[in-house]
DNA sequence: ATTATTACTTTTGTTTTGCAAGCAAAGATA
DNA sequence: TATCTTTGCTTGCAAAACAAAAGTAATAAT
């Protein structure tokens, strides 16, 4: 597949597939909240529209970004996964965290306070490498398979 | 100003301000192009149309992202540059950068290669404060003033 | 066999983005 | 001092993205 790029700068380019209003937001869902149906994502507190759902999740796969599966014993439910290419945003996710919780809260009163942010600030790396661990380690269990299944 | 948030995520509002096509990457102009007046925005690379840019230019401002001031001695030029809280997306970009670089390069054939993102993956906060910093230093020389002068 | 659930698609309307042209104020030039 | 150029926009219109609501087909549960 072609993609159009702005420029031949790496930060537009990257955001030339991620930056509109929903791709990251749905990259957080699967990894964060742990959403992986099409149904999990439909119920999430941002209340995405159906139709754009169905197009953004069809844009990331063909980005590479996710895989579409299936359980071997549903043929109804489809399993919206996270690729390498998708767990290496982690980083990305992190500091928008950061940056959301340093600089947002004046605006966005409501906004989720969370222990967990301070272990996150302590050692960002640390946390994404946990985060991925984590993700990797859930998704073994959904599928019954091992660590390599994403690779 | 009030602005309209999906939810109580703090990853969710932070891609409410920061979630589309130009926002992020006007940042980065300033930051790491030195963009500074209305003008050379317009000049970049990403081509931006001008209706859009004097939009964006105006959010940013309202959001406390940049200021807009004069230099004394011409009424024409406007400045335009980053808050604490703009210089605070420093780590956003840098994260957007290695990801870049590391997982489009397939996607986008012509895209920039730069010694600098190797530096950059070795010590991510180290580049950072040295971005801030950089940034800073400029500022006061074109202002006239010292490194408070953004505070 | 009937009902409910899941994963969409379709339709229609609104908002955002983009292109091209135009324009006023300030500054430079003759 | 008059006019030419530069800067920083605004306006009008077309295209693309986003959104709400309803509808549909396949599968699964009862």
């Amino acid at each position: 597949m072609e993609y159009k790029f702005r420029s031949e700068c790496p930060i537009t380019s990257a955001l030339d597939i991620l930056g509109d209003k929903w791709i990251l937001v749905i990259i957080k869902l699967m990894l964060i909240q742990d959403k992986k149906t099409f149904k999990e994502f439909t119920e999430s507190d941002e209340a995405i529209a159906t139709n754009i759902l169905a197009s953004k999740l069809k844009y990331l796969e063909e980005v590479g970004i996710i895989t579409k599966s299936q359980l071997p014993d549903n043929k109804k439910t489809n399993l919206y996964l996270l690729t390498e290419k998708g767990l290496a945003l982690t980083p990305i996710i992190v500091e928008l965290s950061v940056w959301s919780d340093e600089n947002l809260r004046e605006h966005n009163k409501i906004m989720k306070e969370s222990p967990e942010i301070e272990i996150m600030k302590s050692d960002k790396a640390a946390f994404v490498k946990m985060k991925q661990k984590n993700y990797k380690a859930k998704i073994a269990l959904i599928t019954g398979l091992k660590d390599n299944s994403l690779k």
